[in-house]
RNA sequence: GGGCGCUUAGCUCAGCUGGUUAGAGCGUACGGUUCACAUCCGUAAGGUCGGGGGUUCGAGCCCCUCAGCGCCCA
């Protein structure tokens, strides 16, 4: 075995491999195994790795590592989105910089082009997933734009359609002039920004005026209606009389409604039922006129009078500047106050009234929620079921329709009198055009656990692997994409799509701080990789946080996995290094042990059902940090080296039950760690004794622990000779004894006496003790010596010339003052009625032997103090 | 305004259904070339678990309340 794990050279090999080999594909498994399924939430087809793409790749390669070990037939069905809008931009972008433009080229160029993009450039995020060691299935890859996706995507829409479900037709949307498109309530972010409150007066037919605020001036040109409380005495009178929009002199209505307040601002409320959604609704309460007075640009149109053509923030100036001039303006106040932008680019979006295709989604969201409420869908952690539940109770109709080329083109045609119709394939006919406008994203998205095994055709594949079982991802996205696969699932499949919501943070920097371009904060998972290799990347997402939680990734805490990488190298070359000769497989009985491998063999199960059962309730960075932790600071820290004993000892038997054990610990370690670190692992295993790998780690079995090797006596008496070994090197440390020195020990042995015999070598090895003497019982200590006390195990350390008596009783003293602290609380517990006898039995039994214990050490250091120190 | 999360060692985080002396990595101090590993080994220092109140035999964990930070929804 190499001295090192040279993990660039070996993870792209090793890799390729695993994928040639046909071991990601789930028909490795026999073909009566019991499927898992996982639909890879997918990437954005030109998108690059990021630290968010690591995460999702390293629960979800866990899961199905872990399950493909428990021999279940595991599928992880990878992809890409065609990402609308993003693609779309970047290929704008791409135009813009050769001088062009998708509207100079047409929409049929435009798409070419896009599709060469996706060609070129779409290979770069999976290959990305594969340096990550993602063992997706890829001869089942799909992409959202594929043929047999766009059928579905088409073959929902006109079931919704029939179902009276989609409607199209004018209404107020949010608008993103700079995409000049509708976006989703989903797709706009509002955020409090500071800004202006403009007052001004409202001229009232017959000289009178009422005093308006607003943010937004430009939109006066489009008011259709003043509206004042009812109740209010201030402007009472002027209800039913006739405004003047300012500047135009249009005439519109006072109105009255109780759904002003009075406090805010003047008390008084202009209304743009084109340009603002609580204005829409109350213009439809009252039947106002709804004037638009701005295009797809955001630029004024001819119902702004004069202003026609300037951009609306242009507008806003000079409209203000020529109130101004007319003396119509109050004042212009500081504000605070929230404004939409859009989730891409963060350009203000504007309300605007325009044609669009609506989903009434109530329905299926009432699907959706019972699905939770009943448990066929366990989203964890607990607490995101309350936000899920809340969004859906509260769900407006679904715009799902986007001004954009690339994407899935809504199957509607228009007819030569204004007809529309829709259905898979064009009326017959002349004069019927195509719609336009493609379907949001997120709506071939939400198909995608069903869509991608072949649905709505009634696949083999559909048939074995659907419903499918996890659904791993961000909570930022349990609205856009989880509750809508949910939805359009349980409508068109009748089933769960997934089992079970497993939602993880989202990666932010050491510090916290969310991930951003200006702060340069981003750390590049591909450099990472190059740096430390996948495996510590992998570990370091895995246990860095828990499900739900944000990570604050940070570099030190991969170096130090990336130690741990190598550790795991180095104690299994140690191990492999061992095994020649022919070992017969699995372990010795139990009986046959000696007391370290009681010990850890008693140990590693123990892990083994802690692992599977964080396991089980999805705590796997906990799974991971224990196996971590048993395999350093236990079976390397203490039991390989104590093993070196018996490896270079002389008795034949002792030798193979020790390396049987080494193996096994070995063997077991590499099967609980390989979800984490497939690759160090998979190496590694290559290198054991051919009878040890049957198959090829990624497909062996995954461990259970095995009670019989559960031995509560043996760790116990292996922790007194732990917990003497760390005091005898504590003690050494203490007096500054030269490490190379080696000194004697005398024990008195107490209840040890045979485990010390047996074990006395093992001082030698773990705290250069060169002779170990064991007194009869009652024979006197040994003087100029410092005592170390464990129970009833005292370990006297003849260090003549160091000891100074002074000194030793002081520590003694000390020791002494600890332990009868820690029997006071013990006895005070233990002489609680209370606690006697409601406190499980297995506690009490504890806290006695506890109590027992200290007592037993505090009477040896008593007897020390008494001897040494008069 | 409504809801949720976080606050544990200098830093970044664990602590699963309440139960030994609250843990890890990094950092710090001291010491180590004994044949797996200096990408290592040993020893140590460092925490009134955000504040207050309560429930309980027992609270970092459950309940109430306050504060700070963050997120979602309106």
């Amino acid at each position: 075995m190499p001295k090192n794990f040279n993990f660039a050279e070996a993870e792209p090999r090793l890799y390729q491999t695993w994928e040639d080999s046909g071991v990601f594909k789930p028909e490795v498994a026999p073909s009566d195994a019991e499927p898992y399924v996982i639909s890879m939430p997918p990437p954005n087809v030109t998108g690059a790795l990021h630290n968010g793409h690591a995460l999702f790749v390293s629960l979800e390669d866990l899961m199905i590592r872990y399950e493909r070990m428990r021999g279940k037939a595991a599928l992880w069905v990878p992809g890409t989105d065609h990402a609308g809008i993003a693609t779309q931009l970047q290929v704008e972008k791409m135009l813009r910089e050769e001088g062009t433009s998708r509207q100079a080229i047409g929409r049929e160029e435009f798409l070419a082009r896009t599709w060469a993009w996706k060609e070129k450039y779409g290979g770069t995020i999976t290959r990305q997933l594969r340096r990550l060691g993602a063992s997706c299935d890829w001869s089942r890859e799909r992409f959202t734009l594929d043929e047999g996706l766009s059928k579905a995507v088409q073959e929902v829409f006109c079931r919704l359609y029939e179902q009276g479900l989609i409607y199209r037709g004018p209404r107020l949307v949010n608008w993103s002039p700079g995409l000049q498109t509708a976006v989703s309530d989903l797709e706009v972010e509002r955020e409090e920004e500071q800004g202006k409150l403009y007052y001004f007066k409202y001229p009232v037919e017959g000289g009178d005026f009422i005093p308006v605020a607003t943010t937004r001036p430009e939109t006066i040109l489009g008011d259709t209606a003043v509206c004042v409380h009812p109740e209010d005495e201030r402007y009472k009178h002027l209800i039913g009389k006739t405004a003047l929009v300012p500047m135009l002199n249009r005439r519109i209505p006072v109105i009255a409604d109780d759904y002003v307040d009075r406090e805010f601002g003047t008390g008084a409320l202009k209304i743009t039922p084109a340009h603002d959604f609580n204005d829409y609704e109350l213009g439809k309460k009252h039947n106002l006129e709804i004037i638009n007075v701005m295009n797809r640009d955001a630029t004024m149109n001819e119902a702004a009078g004069p202003y026609a053509g300037l951009d609306r923030f242009a507008c806003r100036e000079k409209l203000w500047n020529d109130m101004e001039a007319a003396g119509m303006t109050l004042k212009v106040a500081e504000h605070t106050y929230i404004v939409p932008r859009s989730q891409r680019g963060g350009e203000v979006i504007e309300p605007l009234v325009s044609t669009q295709w609506f989903l009434k989604i109530q329905p299926l969201a009432e699907k959706a929620l019972a699905a939770v409420r009943d448990g066929r869908i366990q989203i964890v952690p607990e607490r995101f079921e309350k936000i899920y539940n809340h969004w859906l109770e509260n769900i407006e109709d679904w715009c799902v329709s986007r001004q954009l080329w690339w994407g899935h083109r809504i199957p509607a045609w228009y007819g030569p009198k204004g007809e529309v119709y829709v259905g898979r394939t064009a009326p017959s006919g002349a004069g019927w055009t195509p719609e336009e406008d493609v379907l949001d994203t997120w709506f071939s998205s939400g198909l995608w656990p069903f869509s991608t095994l072949g649905w709505p055709e009634q696949t083999p594949d559909l048939k074995r692997f659907y419903p499918t079982h996890m659904m791993e991802t961000g909570y930022d996205i349990l609205f856009f994409w989880v509750a809508r696969m949910i939805m359009m699932g349980l409508w068109f499949t009748d089933e769960a799509p997934f089992k079970t919501v497993y939602l993880h943070g989202l990666i932010r920097d050491k510090f916290g701080r969310k991930i951003s371009k200006t702060l340069g904060n981003a750390i590049d998972p591909l450099e990472l990789i190059e740096k430390y290799g996948a495996d510590p990347l992998r570990f370091t997402l895995l246990t860095s946080g828990t499900p739900g939680n944000d990570i604050n990734l940070d570099e030190d805490r991969v170096e130090a996995n990336w130690k741990f990488v190598n550790k795991i190298w180095q104690m299994s070359s140690f191990v492999i290094s061992n095994l020649e000769g022919d070992l017969p497989t699995g372990l010795p009985p139990a009986a046959e042990l000696d007391l370290p491998s009681k010990w850890i063999l008693s140990r590693l199960n123990k892990l083994v059902a802690n692992v599977q059962h964080l396991f089980d309730i999805h705590q796997y960075g906990e799974g991971g940090r224990n196996t971590y932790e048993f395999l350093w600071s236990e079976f390397a820290d203490w039991y390989v080296e104590i093993s070196k004993a018996a490896l270079y000892g002389d008795d034949a038997d002792a030798k193979e039950r020790t390396r049987r054990v080494l193996l096994h610990v070995i063997q077991t370690g590499l099967k609980l760690l390989h979800p984490f670190m497939p690759f160090v692992t998979e190496e590694i295993w290559s290198y054991l004794p051919a009878q040890a790998k049957p198959k090829p780690l990624i497909i062996s079995d995954w461990p259970v622990s095995e009670s019989a090797y559960v031995d509560e006596n043996a760790e116990n008496a292996m922790n007194v000779l732990i917990d003497l070994v760390r005091g005898i090197r504590n003690v050494r440390a203490e007096y500054n004894v030269d490490p190379s020195r080696r000194i004697a020990t005398v024990f008195a042995p107490g209840s040890q006496r045979n485990n010390l015999d047996a074990y006395r070598f093992l001082f030698a090895r773990l705290c250069n003790i060169n002779e170990v003497t064991l007194l009869a019982a009652g024979a006197p200590a040994p003087d100029q010596a410092a005592a170390v006390v464990v129970n009833d195990v005292t370990a006297y350390l003849p260090l003549a010339g160091l000891v100074d008596t002074a000194a030793e009783c002081d520590r003694l003293t000390k020791e002494g003052a600890k332990l009868a602290e820690q029997i006071a609380k013990s006895q005070a517990m233990l002489g609680n009625e209370q606690f006697v006898s409601r406190a499980r039995p297995d506690v009490v039994e504890r806290e006695r032997q506890k109590l027992s214990d200290l007592q037993a050490s505090a009477a040896q250091i008593a007897e020390r103090l008494k001897a040494l120190c008069g």
